[in-house]
DNA sequence: CTATGAAGTAGAGCCGACTCTAGGTCAAGC
DNA sequence: GCTTGACCTAGAGTCGGCTCTACTTCATAG
C-alpha cells in the first residue's frame, strides 16, 4: 500500500514555514484534521494531507481567524459528513470579516498614500530648488 | 483668542473611539504630536488638532504600524521642519507593508471564497434533493 | 456634608500566539 | 564510547497593546 512516505516534523516545518514549536503547538491546540501517526521512538510522522491542511490553517491564521475558531472548524471536519452547514457558517462569517478588514485597510492605505504624495511633492520641491538655482 | 474650546479626555474618547485608558497610554508612549495642556486640577485639555492627530494614529495602528514606529514618526513631527525625508521613509515603508498585507489578505480571501462556494453548492444540492422529490 | 462621577497617577494584569527551556531518548558517524 | 542532531514532553517565558486596579482629587447636585 504505497501511501506516500511520511514526513518528519522538521520536513513539515520546512514545507509550511511554521516552526517545529508551532507545529507541536497546533497539534496540542487540536487544529490538525487527522491525528498524527507516531513512528519509532514516538516521533511524529506527517502525511502530505497534513501539510495541505496546515497550509489552509496558515491562510486562516494569516487572515486573522483565532486559533479556537480554527479548532472548531477542524473538529467539524474531523466529525465527518453531515455538518457542512456549520462549516459553511464559520467560513462565511470569516469571509465577511476579512472583507471588512480589507475595506478598512484600503482606507488606511488611501490616507497613507495621500500623505506620501504630499511629502514626496514637498521633498521634490526642496530638492529642485537646491539643484535648480 | 478664540482657539476653540478644549476637550476632556472623556470627550476625546467618545470622538475617537479610544478608551480613556488608551488615551493616557498613548500619551505615555509619546504618540501625541503636541503636548496635552492641563486644566484646573491637573486635567488634560485636548484640542481638535489632537483628535485629528489621534485619528491618523488610529489609522496607522489599524493598518499594523507598531506603537514604537508611530512614536518615531511623532517625534519627527514634533521636531518640526527639516526631517520630511525621514517622515516620508517611514510612511513609504509602511505603505509597502500595507500593500503586501492586502495582497496576502486577498489570497486568503480567494481561498475562503472558493471553499465557501464549494460548501454552498454542496449544501444547496442536499437541500434541493430533500425538497425536490 | 455626603455622595456621585469624572478625572488623575502608578503600576499590575491579561490575552493570544507562539517561542523557548530543561531534561530526556535515540540513531548515525567518527 | 562519545558527540551530534533531530526529535520528544511539560511547562515557563515573551511580546505587544492595551485594560484594569487601587487609591486620590475635585466639582457639582441633592
Amino acid at each position: 500500500m504505497l501511501a506516500g512516505m511520511g514526513l518528519s516534523i522538521g520536513q513539515v516545518a520546512e514545507r509550511t514555514g511554521l516552526s517545529v514549536h508551532a507545529l507541536r503547538f497546533y497539534e496540542k491546540e487540536g487544529i490538525l484534521a487527522h491525528q498524527v501517526h507516531r513512528g519509532p521512538g514516538g516521533r511524529r510522522v506527517y502525511q502530505q494531507q497534513d501539510v495541505d491542511w496546515l497550509r489552509m490553517c496558515i491562510m486562516l491564521r494569516m487572515s486573522g481567524m483565532p486559533v479556537p475558531e480554527i479548532r472548531r472548524y477542524t473538529e467539524l471536519v474531523r466529525q465527518g459528513d453531515g455538518n457542512e452547514l456549520q462549516r459553511l457558517d464559520i467560513l462565511k462569517e470569516h469571509q465577511e470579516r476579512v472583507q471588512q478588514q480589507m475595506v478598512q485597510l484600503q482606507e488606511c492605505l488611501d490616507l497613507i498614500t495621500y500623505k506620501v504624495g504630499k511629502y514626496q511633492d514637498y521633498v521634490n520641491s526642496i530638492a529642485t530648488r537646491a539643484v535648480g538655482q
